[in-house]
DNA sequence: GTCTATAACCGGATAGAC
DNA sequence: GTCTATCCGGTTATAGAC
């Protein structure tokens, strides 16, 4: 019998589900007990509430996430180019396939989730801190080695990930000011991937 | 007695900060109507459900977003440079002013909330979609006359609006990973928009 | 227009049989 | 481990006096 089988494993997947499309506030235990199809008792037979059901979700979340920038961020010692193309096209790659990654996430650091923020709160000493002040670093030696302008490493961190997730953030509205141009999902992927490649390598090679 | 006064407007008031700090699934109408010093019974009155009152809430707001964006968009005949730049401050400026806009939003955004998808469905044929068009004509006619490189205008207005909208949309999660250098507001803020301009100059304009 | 009281319902949580 | 039945507090909404 397969691990995900188990209705511990079965609870948690129907639980990730229903506070994606709902949000902590909007989520229902009955739901995920359907969805799960399960009973509402054994959500709080594995779980102790809502809250701690909450937080299991969360912090699976979290190890996703990490999981997969931190394979983002090992870069094998190649040239700025490559490392800024690859970077991006992993990023928005990843975007792509966990689009339900970002809605949670966004809805429940806005809503002030004190739940999310506990979880993060402990990420305060994780090796995610230490992949990025690599990256940091390696930007800054770019700049030292001439092969790229100097810039604030930070903000060109900053940079990077904000236009790569603005699509995934505005999409709701994105669709409605740009309904016919965004209506090839593929085809904005596209175009959306080679506008930020183009910015970043003209905006930080030498000129 | 200022319109403002009003009981009318003192629940649409305390309805806003309340929707915005808690979310739609999270306001409670007593908390409404104790800020607003009346009781629910006016809420009632006035609004005839959660329903109705939260769609008058979101309905106010995007008439201000609009006024904003379109007063930012409202391009006297500068060259490049000066617009990017006015633009960049401008919408930053915003967004610091307004952060309870940005944060209601987004939320309810990825709530799928069917009000805010309502409202902005109506906006297909609104004002807002003529000025954006506006300016990506002024971005392809630049690139005619040669005083920017060729790019594509509506992924150039993304990667603006993605530039200036990352900090306000990641914030919570910024604070945890670079917690000493985001200590100072002020200077952060300062140092992101000479970044953002940095970057969209010296990647836009030509070679 | 304003207020109190209350209806009607819903959702998280638990008791207890099997 | 699983299920049914139920408690209990809280929330939207309304009735009706003033």
């Amino acid at each position: 019998m397969l691990k995900g089988d188990s209705t511990r494993n079965k609870i948690m997947a129907a639980a990730r589900e229903v506070f994606v499309e709902k949000g902590y506030d909007g989520a229902r235990m009955q739901q995920i007990a359907d969805r799960a199809g399960a009973n509402k008792a054994m959500i709080y037979y594995y779980f102790n509430s809502k809250d701690a059901l909450f937080e299991a979700i969360i912090r699976d979340i979290f190890k996703e996430i990490f999981r997969i920038y931190q394979s983002v961020l090992q870069l094998e010692d190649v040239d700025l180019r490559t490392m800024i193309t690859s970077i991006v096209h992993e990023h928005l790659i990843f975007l792509q396939n966990h689009p339900e990654i970002a809605r949670l996430f966004l809805r429940e650091v806005h809503s002030d989730n004190p739940i999310l923020y506990k979880v993060m709160n402990e990420l305060r000493h994780d090796t995610a801190r230490r992949d990025i002040k690599a990256v940091m670093k390696k930007l800054e030696k770019a700049a030292d080695d001439g092969i790229m302008r100097r810039v604030d490493p930070m903000n060109t961190i900053w940079n990077i990930v904000g236009l790569d997730l603005f699509y995934f953030v505005s999409k709701p509205l994105i669709n409605v000011l740009w309904t016919k141009e965004t209506r090839n999902e593929a085809k904005v992927m596209q175009a959306r991937e080679e506008s930020i490649v183009d910015l970043l390598l003209n905006g930080l090679l030498p000129r």
